[in-house]
RNA sequence: GACCCGGUAGCUCAACUGGCAGAGUACCGGCCUUUUAAGCCGGGUGUUCUGGGUUCGACUCCCAGCCGGGUCACCA
């Protein structure tokens, strides 16, 4: 503890003082009746008769503000729910207890007992007859006017921000509602939610450098999940047809304002469906969601008014390039046509790129920004996506769509390959540009292989990002303001108050 | 990893071209029984991110580092 800040030792010496009276101040528990947001709306227009008939109230809440006024006070209290004003005087709650509610401090957690009025400027009150300290603060609270706004101090210490920032934990039960509303969607339309691994001997189904982590007992190395889309798959294969999980995902990359390094992501899988049917499946799921959560299906974000009414426009890659990319047709169809694209347009090519690649990268340096409106943008290589169906007009492709909003790309699906042959050939050339010194190729999977084996039936699978969902239903710039713990760096801290820093 | 921006009181922010580190709020003491950014009187509580350097003198200029934000790179 910081034993050098005055604001700290005031409150210590209080908390002495407390003590020495034979004050508990942290006391185990307290009954209450009653919640701030449900008393201030319920009793919103109440007159003076319906609040006495209410009877008494007995809630708990952090101390907000105080206005003392010599032997009364008034103060609000904060709850999960809301905030109400008390009103405390020393010939109501007795002059011991009026003692002990002038060592409160804003921060502090009180309990009241007492009866609801309205004061003359009309906010309803409870006029306390008891109270109890509940627990002592020691650090003050950031400005009551300007609130906190440092931006690492909001990261770092997000219980200061939830306080002080009521926004902050309203965006924060939004979060939750969009993930209440996408459970209550797939559970009502037959899917089962599961939980699989989150530490892998083999890590699986995405591009990405995983996190390396130890099991002693077994002396096993072991990555964190880059995605569970291996493990979902095998579930299909044993029977569970309609499957959905909503975890994290940890992949070893860069931060940036849409990536955390664990961030949350819902996969679901269903069989005897293809891609087209999961863009009918999404343009149903997002408005939902959207409009529950939002109350209207169209947003705005970022200064931009963002419709989630279907249908939504679908895209080839080619034509995106085209169409918005500025490109000519015949750039796009040849890998050196599309080289020269990708240099003309400044992106850095590597000589090892293919056709496929060059595409991709195209896409997200000309176009990925201009896909608003929510967009499915098709016809993914089927060279950069493994674990899809290819096309069976023209295999070049796969059978694929990445969904884009707000210029984020927020969904990613695919017809899943399950002829267990060409899955391994795959895996194979995956595993071969591993060893070349890919990182991010797939890992050789023989169980998942295996599963494969014994038939998967034509299914498709989806995944969608749950953090720049919720950016985007919460209007939030960065990725870390959607995660209530987003990854910094260790806080270094001055040598004095090391020694008590566990 | 590269570049740009930032770091001053618990919080929000000032401090001119290098010249005594300052406001609001919070806090402390006093007064005050319907206030609500309560009010009135008094009080500045600081490792100016850290460490060097230049200078008579550094919050300010230079170098190195730390942390954060942003852009890019990496990456879905």
């Amino acid at each position: 503890m910081d034993e050098a800040n005055a604001f700290i030792r005031e409150r210590l010496k209080k908390l002495e003082e407390l003590s020495r009276d034979g004050i508990d101040p942290y006391p185990s528990t307290f009954p209450i009746t009653h919640l701030a947001g449900d008393l201030t709306g319920r009793y919103a227009t109440a007159d003076e008769a319906a609040l006495a008939a209410a009877g008494p109230v007995t809630l708990g809440g952090r101390v907000l503000s105080l206005r003392g006024h010599g032997k009364a006070s008034f103060a609000h209290l904060k709850d999960q729910t809301g905030k109400i004003q008390i009103y405390v005087r020393q010939d109501v709650v007795g002059e011991s207890a009026y003692h002990l509610f002038r060592r409160v401090d804003v921060g502090d957690f009180l309990g009241v007992q007492g009866r609801l009025f309205r004061t003359k400027t009309g906010e309803l009150t409870i006029q306390v007859e008891h109270l109890t300290l509940l627990a002592k603060s020691l650090r003050p609270l950031p400005d009551k006017w300007h609130g906190l706004s440092d931006v690492e101090v909001r990261y770092r210490q997000r219980y200061v921000d939830l306080i002080a920032n009521p926004t902050v934990a309203e965006l924060f039960r939004r979060r939750a509602h969009v993930i209440a509303e996408i459970r209550r969607f797939f559970d009502a339309r037959g899917f089962l939610e599961v939980e699989t691994p989150m530490m892998h001997p083999i890590p699986g189904g995405a591009a990405a450098r995983p996190f390396v982590t130890h099991h002693n007992a077994l002396d096993l190395s072991l990555y964190l999940r880059i995605a569970p889309e291996l493990h979902l798959k095998r579930c299909v294969v044993g029977g569970l047809e309609r499957v959905y999980e909503i975890n994290r995902n940890f992949r070893n990359e860069g931060l940036s304002t849409q990536h955390n390094p664990e961030f949350t992501m819902l996969e679901f899988y269903q069989a005897y469906a293809d891609y087209q049917d999961l863009m009918a499946l999404t343009e149903e799921l997002l408005p939902q969601v959207v409009r529950t959560v939002c109350g209207s299906d169209t947003i705005t974000y970022q200064g931009r008014q963002i419709s989630f009414a279907p249908p939504w426009p679908r895209l080839s890659l080619e034509e995106a390039l085209v169409k918005l990319g500025g490109l000519r047709p015949q750039e796009v169809r040849t890998e050196a046509g599309l080289r020269t694209a990708a240099e003309a347009s400044g992106v850095a090519v590597k000589p090892t790129w293919g056709w496929g690649k060059l595409l991709v990268e195209l896409f997200e340096a000309r176009v990925e920004e201009q896909l608003v409106q929510p967009t499915f943008v098709t016809d993914f290589p089927a060279e950069l996506s493994p674990l899809a169906k290819a096309r069976t007009d023209d295999p070049r492709y796969a059978q694929r769509f990445e969904l884009y909003v707000a210029g984020l790309e927020v969904a990613n699906a695919y017809t899943e390959l399950n002829d267990p042959r060409e899955q391994r050939r795959r895996l194979e050339a995956q595993a071969k540009a591993r060893a070349a010194g890919d990182e991010e190729a797939h890992c050789m999977d023989e169980d998942f292989l295996r599963a494969l084996e014994y038939g998967l039936p034509p299914t498709a699978g989806e995944g969608i990002g749950i953090d720049r969902l919720v950016m985007l239903l919460t209007d939030s710039p960065s990725i870390r303001d959607v995660i209530l713990f987003p990854l910094l760096r260790p806080e270094v801290r001055g040598p004095e108050t090391t020694d008590n820093d566990q």
